[in-house]
DNA sequence: TAGTTTGTTTAGTCTAAACTCAACAAACTA
DNA sequence: TAGTTTGTTGAGTTTAGACTAAACAAACTA
């Protein structure tokens, strides 16, 4: 393999962060400011994250504080000095933790409630509408109505963990392979 | 609460799949279609699919072979009938491991195969290039990569996984909560 | 063979949202 | 006060990709 300057291999990572955020729906360049803070061993301000991305100073504001929102970076001040300095979350168990938080009051329960309604509606259909079509969707409804309630819990007590980390992991999978 | 019909309660369901799939990157078609499919007990061919859902063959037709390779819906063929039907899958557990056993060759192995080059290359640079910079850096990706690869193997003990129901949810909980 | 029924593919349209650019606001400095 | 430095906001542009419409292919039918 071809041996590359520090730079140019830090720019490969940065395009690197920018597809994997992408592929996840999110914007490219939230991927990469968080590659640009999580390489660097200070924290980093607006302009030099302009610089190192290319991106405008209007996307990165927005994005920088969508990802502060998301626990991925975090935000710092610098006494005597304006301006904002930004530093990587370097935690990822506490980032999953962070982001399975923020789900609260978002579209997916907005969703997840629709799902919950339609069983409401149904089990408060008159007796004269209870065909076999109708006793089949209740069923079905109510099958995938459970099953959220299961992912649901299981989100609450990951989210409630004061701690994980590798070693959660490793327990969980102990469990899982008998 | 208004009673309704069976069939305005299976639209606003549709409705409903189709919010939750559009709010997961997925198109809404995928949604709509599943949710017919779900709620129905009998094989639905695509033109019925058309017709319940509003879309155009065009979209029906690739959607639902999307469907198909994720695991979330099965093609069946009628003897005597070139039609194809559609069924969904119910056993949404199924449909997890489906789903991740699906993610090879994809853009997201691809994605974090490009974290390990950053990785392979760092390790390859001459000694010149190694100050604390690059110290810092390295060990930056290398926690990043092995966060990766324990999550890695938490798939693979999944998608191994003969069969998950709400119990082995309930196992997997019990473990978290001590 | 021509005609029908089915599913797929492709070219083009439309929409949502990421991004740019420039004006703006807020907090400081001379 | 005017001037700088910083971050935010809003209007307009660009882009990605879901969807439509119509041509096409494949397998059958008369």
């Amino acid at each position: 393999m071809e041996t590359r300057s520090l730079e140019a291999i830090k720019e490969d990572f940065i395009q690197g962060l920018s597809q994997i955020s992408q592929f996840w729906g999110l914007p490219k360049s939230m991927g990469a400011i968080f590659a640009v803070l999580y390489l660097s061993p200070t924290a980093v301000g607006l302009d030099e994250l302009v610089e190192k991305t290319g991106f405008t100073k209007g996307a990165i504001s927005t994005s920088v504080r969508t990802l502060a929102r998301m626990g991925l970076v975090h935000r710092q001040s610098k006494i005597g000095d304006r301006k904002d300095y930004y530093v990587a979350e370097s935690d990822f168990y506490k980032v999953v933790r962070s982001i399975l938080k923020g789900r609260e009051n978002s579209e997916f329960d907005r969703a997840l409630a629709s799902v919950k309604e339609t069983l409401g509606e149904l089990e408060a259909s008159p007796n004269q509408e209870r065909n076999e079509d109708w006793d089949f969707a209740k069923n079905r409804v109510a099958e995938m109505q459970s099953f959220f309630d299961g992912l649901d819990s299981l989100v609450r007590v990951i989210t409630a963990l004061e701690t994980m980390n590798q070693n959660t992991v490793q327990k969980v999978i102990g469990i899982l392979k008998k």
